[in-house]
RNA sequence: GCGAGCGUGGCGGAAUUGGCAGACGCGCUGGACUUAGGAUCCAGUGUCCGAAAGGACGUGGGGGUUCAAGUCCCCCCGCUCGCACCA
């Protein structure tokens, strides 16, 4: 921008201007309190008082992590949105809740804390406030009493808080809620409830099994489980944590699946409810699927296998050589459980494949081979007993990574255990195998393998040359398309046949499935099994239980303390546990795998020691070490900004329900809530579950948090490379006749991510010096739909800039600065114009389409500037409603003209503009007349023209008349107001 | 591999949900004002044929339904995202 200081007038609307003004009505909204909503009780409810009576929207952004890097382009896209969003529902008489806060814990400050040994509360709070002045200079209407940060002391005692009611929770399936689990204990005392575990009764249990049994029953418990252990970061992670190659999402670790004790939250206990209650929500049909993914929930049976008692006689000499116990004849009861969705394929069951982990595979292995194809041995040549062959196995298996596993060209591997089952259905005895492709973690870590209809089965079967039997018969089609293959002959079959189809060869003397559909199949197998006692229908989840706990030093400690026998809650009294200050904040990482976990506050010997009185005198205890995830804080932080100086809850009842109270049809407290995709299976679910567990508790009033999401798109860049392939200023590259050149040589575009790395940084802050902050916001919702990602061009940003260029010299004289706006009549055409527009901003607001909001003011603005440049003067019932139409995107400029035009307070709080319906439609309209589908000619008729007058208007249309002489019109099409098409023959 | 979504001028993108494709903006071309223009203002700008009037073509490709298709249906191609042996 090169405006020279000489001749350029003195009050035109240019860069250093507009920051002028930015400057003046950010420090007014400040100092008036703008943007302070009340509350209807408490600290927050005496300012501006009066708008507490107001119907309410709580508008959310997903809560920032502040980098030290601090903002480019890309990050206030959502904000600039949902701010728009709120002004616009202000000035439609909301009281409206927009603030915006900090998810400080974490990662990124702590590493920084190890290299540089500052303190991460330093670095958190200096990028905070980086942050802080970055927003300001956007003119976002936040509300500044609420910006909470996870890390202060005063939140995250209530998320300590709110880990306690979990902790202090379990789950009552016979009421599907979560309750005190000082309910479950009076109701085992009062012998109401039985304990379910089949051990003893309840009141000939001594204090400790029954403390036991209690914690067993917890929403958070401490659990043995394989977890996801990543020694590069030095601390355990959760599945959401970990990609499909099974490395870390930050930093892009190896993780390793350990057996190690760590936090666990039942949120499996949610499962189902947190499917059923995505058809409440206005959310995006991408993430409701994606939620539903990662649940996973599947509807199945699951079906026990007799294992065939073990055979050869020389097996006992051999297992007392090794020492091991003989136990021949228990092997005869031993049961493979196994799941499947597909019960009804029973009978075309031909093997077993148990995980290489599954705990019987010791148990089931004979010594001896039995009788039985080579192939079954295994891919390690042959063995010269099953143990051998088995234990080669697991070498070869864990010994992959989960990316080879997973990538190998799915190249089935697997080894015969020696032992065989019995089919339930038709008494086969079918071998039992080992092999990679059956999970651990995964229904009971055993399948029934039914290869004719079963892809992953039938490749293993072709592999290892195991019979493969229908029991679907396939369609015609299906047939048709395998040349070749014969229903009743899979042998001739080039895959498996997973169509929908008719039973066949499914029948045994007790159930005959032959004929059935699938459905009426699983149904009548099911009904069998259990008659049997053979099996019964059951649901499988996908979806693990969350593993909590992480070996960090930035994030929240747990209220808990440890006696000899195991965990105990701090009381809510003692909150918070605050972090103690240590001075090396780095766990031990490692490349070994087998290293073990050792967090950091393990380190700070005098806090971890604690002597407490509870209730039966002072004890020493040991504090948890362990801290809570990054996901903790920013699992309720919507709930603090309601209340976020109550220092007696976490939020006041009233207020909660005032803020979170919505349509009857609506179950979320936010009505909007605005946020990255990356977001979809990770904060969204855990902050859901939470949500959840504080309703079924009563503290809160809504079912879910969230009423209505939208996911902002990302704002890419452009970023060259030159002839080395090493990334130039993206800045100093000039496109000429179509190729890109920096310095005079060419160099090569490429599309990605905003950052250093691609040089091709932009930030708000070069922008707003550029253009200022109005016509930066104004870019960012122009330039395409809010949940589209596109490529940010900084040459285009000159377009809005002139809008409010041209805005502003419309209303102003460049060179006096005064008011050229007159109170002069407008014409019936500009007052359509100026409907249509209020109409049509209004409409496209309330579903987030800024980028034609946008759009639709130019075009006003446009019509506006000929009536200027026509008049001199620009007419006070065009420009005013023009002014705070253009206001929530536009703010500072639209309060600076709204005053030039004499008026005195904030134009945050003025009515929206409302159209009047008898200015949409004109008295005349121009319509197309087609000939055959093609337009021939136009005519005007009155908008309100019956189909006769229409199709009158168009006949005497003279070329339309023209080209239908001679023509045999054999049909007319007339949609009055829109077109007429004659259809000629 | 499975699932979801998307393909519209040189570019970003609009199109009452079946009714004049290309709103609005960038860029480009020409002009005005200027010592100057990378400022501002005005006009033009889908492609092809044509001096023009006008015509033909045109929403990834092919087919279909319809008086009428960017929009609905079928097949194919390309891109993006999610899941990834989940039984």
């Amino acid at each position: 921008m090169s405006d020279s200081t000489h001749d350029t007038p003195k009050f035109r609307y240019n860069a250093a201007f507009a920051n002028e003004i930015e400057r003046k009505w950010q420090d007014y909204w400040e100092a008036e309190r703008t943007f302070w909503a009340p509350n209807p009780t408490g600290l927050l409810s005496d300012v501006n008082r009066e708008r507490a009576h107001l119907p309410k929207k709580f508008v959310l952004d997903m809560f920032p992590y502040p980098s030290g890097a601090g903002l480019h382009v890309g990050h206030p896209l959502g904000f600039i949105g949902t701010d728009v969003y709120a002004r616009f529902m202000r000035m439609q008489g909301f009281n409206v809740l927009h603030a915006m806060g900090y998810d400080a814990f974490g990662l990124p400050a702590e590493q920084y804390a190890v290299q540089t040994g500052q303190h991460p509360a330093v670095t958190t709070e200096q990028n905070i406030t980086t942050y802080r002045a970055q927003l300001r200079m956007l003119g976002l209407g936040h509300d500044p009493r609420r910006g909470v940060s996870t890390t202060d002391v005063g939140y995250y005692k209530w998320t300590q808080w709110i880990f306690l009611q979990v902790f202090n929770s379990w789950y009552d399936h016979s009421n599907d809620c979560a309750r005190h689990v000082d309910e479950l204990v009076r109701e085992l005392d009062a012998g109401l409830r039985l304990p379910d575990d089949d051990g003893v009764p309840w009141a000939e249990r001594d204090a400790l099994e029954q403390r036991r049994y209690v914690d067993d029953h917890r929403l958070v418990y401490v659990g043995e489980a394989p977890v996801n252990w990543c020694p590069g970061l030095g601390t355990v992670l959760a599945n959401e944590e970990v990609t499909a190659d099974g490395r870390s999402e930050r930093g892009n670790f190896p993780v390793y699946k350990r057996p190690l004790k760590q936090w666990m939250m039942r949120i499996t206990e949610y499962s189902d409810r947190l499917i059923a209650d995505l058809d409440q929500l206005d959310w995006p049909d991408s993430i409701k699927l994606m939620q539903r993914n990662w649940i996973g929930k599947s509807i199945g049976a699951e079906v026990d296998f007799h294992v065939v008692g073990k055979k050869g006689a020389s097996r006992q000499g051999a297992a007392a050589e090794q020492g091991e116990p003989t136990d021949q004849d228990a092997s005869d009861d031993t049961l493979i459980s196994v799941f499947t969705t597909r019960p009804d394929t029973l009978f075309g069951a031909t093997y077993m494949v148990l995980a290489p982990e599954h705990e019987l595979v010791d148990h089931i292995t004979p010594n001896e081979w039995p009788e039985c194809r080579p192939e079954w041995r295994g891919i390690f040549g042959a063995h010269r007993s099953p143990s051998e062959a088995v234990s080669a196995y697991r070498d070869f298996a864990s010994a992959k990574s989960e990316l080879e596993r997973t990538s190998e060209g799915k190249q089935k591997t697997g080894v015969f255990t020696g032992a065989f089952a019995v089919n339930p259905v038709n008494g086969a005895e079918i071998p039992v195998f080992i092999a990679d492709y059956v999970l651990t973690g995964y229904g009971t870590g055993a399948i029934m393998a039914v290869p004719a209809h079963d892809a992953r089965d039938f490749e293993f079967a072709r592999e290892f040359v195991i019979d493969v039997v229908p029991v679907i018969t396939p369609s015609p089609e299906w047939l048709l398309n395998h040349e070749g293959a014969i229903a009743a002959d899979c042998a001739t079959w080039s895959e498996s046949f997973h169509g929908d189809g008719v039973a066949m060869n499914s029948a045994n003397e007790g159930v005959s499935l032959n004929g059935l559909k699938v459905r009426e199949a699983k149904a009548a197998i099911i009904e069998w099994l259990v008659g049997e006692n053979r099996g019964a229908a059951t649901t499988n989840y996908k979806l693990r239980d969350w593993l909590f706990s992480r070996q960090r030093y930035w994030g929240e400690p747990f209220p808990i303390v440890y006696d000899e026998h195991g965990p105990i809650a701090v009381p809510e009294s003692m909150l918070p546990v605050t972090l103690p200050e240590i001075s090396n904040f780095e766990p031990a990482t490692s490349d070994d795998p087998d290293a073990l976990p050792s967090p950091p506050l393990g380190r700070a010997e005098d806090w971890v020691e604690v002597e407490f009185d509870l209730g039966d005198g002072p004890r020493v205890y040991r504090r948890e070490v362990n801290t809570m995830p990054q996901w903790a804080g920013s699992c309720w932080y919507y709930l603090r900004y309601l209340d976020p100086t109550n220092e007696d809850r976490f939020v006041d009842r009233e207020t909660e329900r005032y803020w979170g109270e919505n349509k009857q049809e609506a179950v979320g407290a936010v009505d909007l809530y605005v946020g990255g995709v990356e977001h979809a299976v990770l904060h969204l679910l855990y902050s859901r579950f939470w949500h959840k567990v504080l309703f079924d508790l009563g503290h809160v009033s809504t079912p879910e948090p969230f009423q209505r999401l939208f996911n902002q798109g990302y704002i890419q860049a452009y970023a060259y490379t030159d002839e080395r392939g090493m990334y130039v200023e993206a800045s100093e590259v000039v496109e000429r006749d179509g190729a890109f050149t920096h310095n005079g040589k060419v160099v090569n575009r490429e599309y990605g991510k905003i950052g250093k790395s691609l040089k091709n940084v932009v930030t708000p802050n070069d922008m707003c010096d550029e253009y200022g902050a109005d016509t930066f916001r104004m870019y960012e919702m122009f330039m395409g739909p809010l949940d589209a990602s596109r490529p940010w061009s900084t040459r285009d940003v000159v377009g809005v800039n002139r809008y409010l260029q041209r805005l502003w010299r419309s209303c102003i004289d460049e060179t006096s600065g005064d008011s050229r706006v007159v109170d002069a009549d407008i014409d019936d055409d500009t007052r359509r114009v100026l409907h249509r527009t209020i109409a049509a901003i209004t409409n496209d607001i309330s579903v987030l389409g800024f980028n034609t909001v946008v759009a639709r003011l130019f075009e006003l603005n446009n019509h506006l500037t000929k009536l200027v440049e026509a008049s001199g003067s620009a007419p006070r019932a065009v420009v005013e409603p023009l002014i705070l139409m253009t206001s929530p995107v536009a703010p500072h400029i639209a309060e600076e003209l709204w005053q030039r035009l004499g008026h005195t307070t904030t134009c945050a709080y003025e009515p929206f503009p409302v159209h009047d319906p008898k200015w949409l439609v004109a008295d005349t309209v121009e319509i197309p007349v087609q000939i055959n589908g093609k337009v021939r000619g136009k005519v005007t008729v009155a908008s309100d023209a019956t189909q006769a007058t229409c199709e009158a208007a168009a006949r005497a249309d003279e070329r339309v008349a023209a080209l239908l002489v001679g023509a045999t019109v054999r049909k007319t099409v007339v949609v009055p107001g829109r077109m007429v098409n004659f259809v000629v023959g």
